[in-house]
DNA sequence: TGGATAAGTTCGCTTTTTAAATCCAGAGTC
DNA sequence: GACTCTGGATTTAAAAAGCGAACTTATCCA
């Protein structure tokens, strides 16, 4: 039973909302499949597509769009006896979409997870208590879901 | 500059992976859009498609992908005078990603607003000062992103 | 009976995705 | 230098998905 009253249109238009930019940016399957694998420390191509199972030409493409989007920063890394290669790492526009995805991976555990022990989870450093996403103000206090308002323009 | 350490492989196979599990169902530019327009309080066939541009049969394969899934319920609502036609309105499920997205727009609003006040912004009831998503422990107290630790398995 | 309207579906056509093969550049080897 | 190995990326052709317009269906109203 969902509360929100009903519109014939949402009330900032596509073009010009900053979530439909995000979404055109990371709102597609393998792009962030690639931002999971990047936050758990993968950064090489064929460590990205044996991670995947995808089309070397889809990672190609994909990972160049991360790049000119500033998510990834392409640097090049040397083994000592191999020959240089380029690795891709999240930037701090990338890192910054983390409380994203673990807000997302906490949805997935708790409504796609069949009751089942999460097989990750995650805790504030020193302490074996679980953490959750959430809102606050501006002091860092939570604040519920049903006390949120939007606000146009500023 | 990613803190991340070099990983050949992410700790949780995506097979595995509620995270993953997830971007299958929500992972893609129109069910991510239909779910914003939703959240938003649009419900109709015809309001969707005119909010997203889509075409048609595209909005009906995701509507119905996001009705199989648990996040929309499909339901009849009956204008007087007018014949009885389904809506879409968020299930519980669908209403949980709330934060998530609103998450994505601060995102957005951060790194490709331009420097341009936010067109939406989100308060607490009954108050001026913005709000954020964020994660808190048990006690409801804010742990900031570097503080945020993985536990596998338990 | 005819028209208006909302919610889809059908139908060709175009674009993207996919999987496999191929190309390419440079380090190590002879 | 020539040869080879290898990680990274591109080419290619078939399969899938996306697209826009027209069409269908059902019901309310005149």
């Amino acid at each position: 039973m969902s509360q929100i009253p009903l519109a014939r249109r949402s009330p900032v238009p596509p073009e010009s909302c900053n979530l439909a930019k995000a979404i055109d940016i990371i709102g597609d399957r393998w792009t962030l499949l690639i931002l999971r694998a990047a936050l758990y420390g993968v950064r090489r191509f064929d460590d990205f597509q044996a991670e995947l199972s995808c089309p070397r030409t889809v990672l190609s493409g994909r990972l160049k769009n991360l790049v000119e989007a500033g998510l990834l920063t392409k640097r090049s890394y040397k083994s000592p006896g191999k020959r240089a290669r380029p690795e891709y790492t999240l930037s701090s526009m990338g890192l910054s979409l983390r409380p994203i995805l673990i807000g997302l991976t906490q949805w997935g555990d708790a409504w796609l997870g069949q009751g089942e022990t999460p097989p990750i989870s995650f805790t504030k450093a020193g302490s074996k208590s679980a953490i959750r996403a959430a809102f606050v103000d501006l002091e860092g206090r939570e604040v519920r879901p049903d006390q949120i308002r939007a606000v146009l323009r500023g």
